[in-house]
RNA sequence: GCGGGUGUAGCUCAGUUGGUCAGAGCGCCAGAUUGUGGCUCUGGAAGUCGUCGGUUCAACUCCGAUCACUCGCCCCA
């Protein structure tokens, strides 16, 4: 993968289709569990994107620079807040609850580093309702996120999931007080990059928070709870600390979708509780997870989402809507399979089949040929260079296509022609005037 | 926004204290190979040494600025 401009990449032919081929992979998993597809323009009203937070600059917000317009346009930096608008504007004509996707590039001013692009692809998929959505939702698309990297050629992973009633619950039972509100969220991001920090800078942050002795012992036999490993034995020791109404409400949550999954088949192994698991600062309210790969240390995570009760009110007020939804980054998914060896690579054509001209004056007669096989589906490149066969064959052989066709003006006129397929070697004479599955299958 | 690194052929890079130093490998093109690719051999094309300025008899080399890319921090999936 190359990149002209920092942080935009782009991809050589080869990349390009392996890189579609895993996007095709995941449309089609969506697709299966029935997700209508969905897009919406790159670019949204400031006001639309800011909604989405406190901060005025949001990951580094791209500004149209557009001065006769009087609008003020940015370009999306998600997926979601644009599915927010979407919603907004259009829920009078939709179907609830609305499942739908979205496979699209999202644009963030921040500067670029390994994994981290300004303009990057999002897999997303989401479930909206009015008013309320049951949890079975929310383990479906952790089952179907599941399913989909299980079923592509990736390193092992695990998704690691919490809720965040669980989690607010539990720092609200122990900081209290002045700004009590700002302490949790820093204690919060705090526990949430706690893994990337040293124990001691850790807990010296933590000290400035002014959270007492008995609440840091308390704060630290929390962080423990999750190295016991086996989810039962996590909720076991979880349900009985009752903090408070919306702590015990976060263990519920999550216990009823751990039992769902079961429910649902998907083995223990991809899914472990992590209380520290926060996902940042964003709208999420209740289930949230990521998924990483269990021995791929030097990428974050490949795909995560969560619960969010609140998708709307910022945008219109007059009716709520809740949804849970996921996304899979697949621009750092990629390259690191590329890297690995994971994903096949080798092909830098579409075609199947190169019809070669050996006598130009027949060129009507080349295309012709292959227009028929065209109408049997098989994507058919008709070479047009002025050049040798063995040029043209080359030609076909460096793309990684398969076979080729080869034909001379004797041949052509007694409607006959040769296969050869260019990784065994083996050639087959063909009959060009009735072509049908025989042609097909030798071509597979 | 802050800090480090790097800019030489299409790609990956070498280039000594400033003076035969415009180089290699890969790739590309042609031929050996007159209907049949990969392998091998032979030949060929290709660079304003990122850009601008300074020092010097002399700059790819030293100095300054600038631009670009890259890695990390901040932030974030």
């Amino acid at each position: 993968m190359k990149s002209d401009i920092s942080g935009f990449p782009e991809f050589l032919p080869n990349e390009q289709i392996a890189f579609n081929s895993v996007m095709d992979a995941i449309r089609h998993h969506f697709e299966l569990y029935g997700f209508v597809p969905m897009d919406t323009p790159a670019v949204e009203r400031i006001e639309t994107l800011l909604a989405k937070g406190n901060d005025s600059e949001i990951y580094g917000l791209y500004r149209l620079a557009d001065e006769n317009s009087k609008k003020s346009l940015g370009l999306r930096f998600d997926l979601t807040v644009p599915f927010a608008r979407y919603v907004a504007s259009h829920h009078g004509n939709m179907i609830f609850p609305h499942k739908r996707y979205q496979i699209a590039p999202v644009w963030r001013g921040e500067r670029p580093q390994f994994g981290r692009y300004r303009q990057f692809y999002q897999c997303d998929v989401d479930i909206i309702g009015e008013e309320e959505l049951s949890l079975e939702h929310d383990a479906e698309i952790v089952k179907l996120i599941t399913e989909t990297l299980r079923d592509l050629n990736i390193p092992e992973f695990s998704t690691k999931i919490n809720n965040r009633k669980l989690l607010t619950g539990f720092l609200k039972h122990i900081i209290v007080g002045e700004k009590a509100e700002e302490r949790i969220i820093e204690c919060m991001r705090l526990i949430d990059k706690m893994e990337k920090m040293s124990v001691d800078e850790f807990w010296s942050d933590i000290s400035l928070l002014k959270v007492s002795e008995k609440d840091s012992t308390k704060l630290k036999s929390f962080l423990d709870v999750d190295k016991r490993g086996k989810n039962d034995e996590i909720l076991k020791m979880l349900k009985p600390l009752n903090f408070n109404e919306e702590f015990n409400a976060g263990v519920s949550e999550l216990a009823n979708v751990l039992d769902l999954l079961k429910k649902f088949d998907i083995e223990d192994r991809y899914v472990r509780i992590s209380t520290k698991l926060a996902r940042g600062l964003s709208y999420y309210t209740g289930i949230v997870f990521e998924t990483v790969f269990d021995d791929v240390k030097d990428i974050g995570s490949i795909a995560g989402g969560g619960r969010y009760d609140d998708l709307t009110s910022k945008i219109s007020a007059d009716n709520k809507f809740v949804g849970v939804g996921a996304s899979i980054g697949i621009s750092r998914l990629v390259p690191k399979l590329i890297e690995r060896g994971l994903l096949n690579c080798d092909k830098s054509a579409t075609a199947q089949l190169l019809v070669t001209v050996q006598n130009r004056n027949f060129i009507g007669s080349y295309m012709k040929l292959s227009g028929k096989f065209r109408k049997l589906g098989i994507k058919t490149e008709t070479y047009l260079q002025n050049k040798s066969l063995g040029a043209q064959i080359g030609y076909a052989s460096r793309k990684g296509i398969k076979y080729v066709l080869i034909a001379n003006d004797v041949e052509l006129l007694d409607n006959k022609a040769i296969i050869r397929n260019l990784e065994t070697k083996e050639q087959h004479v063909i009959r060009t005037k009735y072509m049908g599955k025989e042609v097909v299958s030798l071509l597979r």
